[in-house]
Order: structure tokens, then sequence, then C-alpha cells
DNA sequence: AGATAACTTAACCATATGGATAAGTATCTG
DNA sequence: CAGATACTTATCCATATGGTTAAGTTATCT
């Protein structure tokens, strides 16, 4: 599960995907009530619910004529429980404080940003 | 800086470039000590550290012959404020749960949505 | 039954991605 | 100064990605 996080980063790394995911947050919709919002062809959006599905970041049925997609929270647990593990690492490094204050101290300072 | 969230995750959606992420959490590195467990040459490598660093998820900076990466924390953790943000949605989301307990009571029901 | 709605499937296309080699540029080390 | 180190730059290549249009396939509506 863990192995395969890189996937659910992947599916996650195109605006559109993203867009649909936070749409799912708030509850399950259709393909068509999904797609509304994004200026493209159907078969190109739903390529991408099918990369989100393969991912596990979605799930759907479809009922009738209508296809019905939801979120998949154990995939977004997973990667908030990878940042988390990681938390105590990444909030005690500090190596952009050493940079930006080398360059506060005048130190080869090409660059006055901030 | 939220809205280009993609980006972020798209640099994190390949083992590679997820892994080189996991290691500089541990602490900076330089690029051949980066590169030594990966099954690739340098080229393709580089590559990748190039897809970080445009995504402001790690620097670099070189001095000598020796190129010194660090991981960019603000970037993961603006990851984990987007998760923050919406962990209460998924938190409440079992429309998995739903389907499961549907099944399980071999019930035709659709949608109950709490 | 015929029309419409909600997708699906198929075929195609331009560009991006992830890799490889080969050769070049600084920067140490002896 | 002559290597050796540590990348860089330049090409190149196969496949994946993100999009298109056209033509199905099933439901549902009138």
């Amino acid at each position: 599960m863990d192995k395969y996080l890189h996937v659910s980063f992947s599916a996650l790394g195109d605006s559109t995907r993203l867009a649909v995911v936070e749409r799912l947050l708030q509850g399950p919709a259709s393909v068509s009530e999904l797609a509304e919002p994004h200026a493209m062809a159907l078969p190109a959006f739903t390529k991408h619910l099918g990369i989100l599905e393969r991912a596990g970041l979605i799930r759907s049925e479809k009922q009738g004529r209508v296809r019905t997609c939801f979120v998949q929270t154990p995939a977004i647990q997973a990667i908030d429980t990878w940042l988390a593990q990681r938390r105590a690492l990444w909030a005690s490094r500090y190596d952009n404080l050493d940079h930006l204050m080398s360059r506060l101290n005048g130190v080869k300072n090409d660059d006055p940003a901030i």
C-alpha cells in the first residue's frame, strides 16, 4: 500500500483530477456533473476518471445510464499517514533557514529577495 | 501557492523522485549520493532532480564540483495543509462503508447519504 | 417506436516523460 | 601538469499523456 504511494501522487498530479477529487470530497456525483466545470470533451474527461479509479482514489458505480463516482478515502488517508510519519523530519529540517541566514549575514548576497 | 498543488503532486508521482525526497528528509546529500541507489545513468537522474527543484520540493547549491541538495519543507507542508483542510471531509465520507453495508444487507441501497 | 441523454469505444495526434549515449566543463588530487 | 571526479549539455528514442472527433451502446422520456 505505502509502496505505491507515487501512483496516488501521480493521479493527483493533474489540475483536472485534483479538482475532481476535491469535488467528490463534497459528496458523490455523476460523470457529467463532474465533467461540467472542465472545458474538454467527455472521452478526455472519463480518461481522467479512469486514472483516478485505477489509482484507488475514487470508485464508481453505474446504475441505468448514469455512473456515480465516490471518493475513496483510504487512498487519501494513506497520503496523510505518509506525511504524518515524516512530519517530525520535515518539521525539524530548517535547511532553508540555514540558507536564508547565510544570506542575511551578507555572505555572497547575490539575491536581495526578502 | 495552493493553486499549483498538482505540480507538487506530479513531482512526487514517480517512485525515483519520491525516494529522493524521502532520502533528503534525512538530511542534505550530493547528487551522486542521491543517485547511487537508483539504477539509471546520471543525466536521467539529474532530470528528476530538476523536476523536484522546479516544483519547489528541493533546493540545491553547488560548491566546487559537488552540488548539494536539500528538501524544501514549505512545499511539503503545503500538501499537509491541503490535507488538513480537507480532513473533516474525508473523515466523514463513508461512502465506501455505505456501499459495503448495502451489499452485506443485500439491499439495493443506492444513497442513504447521511 | 423514436428521440434524447449519458456515457463508451475506437482511432488518431501533438507533446511530454523517462530513459540512453557521447562528449564537454570545471574542480580537486597526486 | 596529468589524471580523476562530479557533474552538465546535447542528442536521441520509445512510450505515455492529454487532448480531439466520430461512431457506437444502453437507458429513459414522450
